[in-house]
DNA sequence: TGATAGATCGGCT
DNA sequence: GCCGATCTATCAG
């Protein structure tokens, strides 16, 4: 077993909110379960900044959203629609209330522990199973999705991401991916800025559309 | 493939 | 009381 690829330094999580954003693409996820390390390629991020009407922070700190005034490089996490979580690392400074929403990861290893956490009542799909193809990506291209198959819920939030069980490590490919922007999903305030970013052509990237 | 409704509840007005 | 940074099942074409 090789050791975990290290996490980045807190303080990349420091810079502009739009940049990490872009910069998160590529780098991955280390996330450890009951020793069990899962390592992802993150594909999918969405800024939230301050003066944002669509951010969670746009009305002040609240019980919510507490954690993404705290300074950059903890983990907010909030439950939506009653069922769903969805994670998110805070940037910039103390007081400032950003984050970046991880929509989208590329599985490295784990597959079928991470597909028992999905589809707790489904078997792991054979070898030869064609239709499984899409499921595979259906595992993690989603907000929702990918903290489910990573057991990511409420008890993380505040989390720092510098040690076990979960943080960011670097991007190890030299080459930069092709990252596409466009508007973020799922909002309606705040739809005309373009901090959706996403790897071109990956299919662990939501609404997958995006054939290079 | 695309549109639509339902699930389900915490957070906010 | 209403609605959401979502996901799934179902129906129509």
């Amino acid at each position: 077993m090789t050791a975990p690829p290290p996490p980045i330094s807190l303080k990349f999580y420091l810079g502009n909110t739009v940049e990490v954003a872009k910069q998160l693409i590529g780098m991955l996820l280390v996330r450890i379960i009951d020793g069990v390390t899962f390592v992802s390629r993150i594909v999918e991020t969405e800024a939230y900044r301050k003066d944002d009407p669509a951010s969670h922070s746009a009305s002040g700190p609240t019980d919510r959203c507490r954690i993404m005034f705290e300074t950059g490089g903890a983990l907010y996490v909030y439950q939506i629609y009653g069922i769903h979580f969805c994670m998110n690392v805070v940037t910039e400074a103390k007081g400032v209330g950003c984050a970046v929403l991880i929509r989208g990861i590329e599985p490295l290893d784990g597959f079928p522990l991470l597909w028992s956490r999905r589809f707790p009542n489904e078997p792991f799909p054979q070898e030869d199973d064609r239709s499984a193809r899409r499921r595979i990506a259906d595992l993690t291209n989603g907000p929702g999705k990918l903290c489910a198959a990573l057991g990511i819920t409420k008890s993380l939030n505040g989390h720092e991401l510098n040690r076990e069980p979960l943080w960011v490590s670097p991007r190890p490919e030299e080459e930069a991916p092709r990252i596409l922007s466009s508007r973020r999903i799922g909002i309606s305030r705040g739809v005309e800025r373009n901090w959706r970013f996403y790897e071109a052509g990956n299919r662990f990237a939501s609404r997958s559309r995006n054939r290079a």
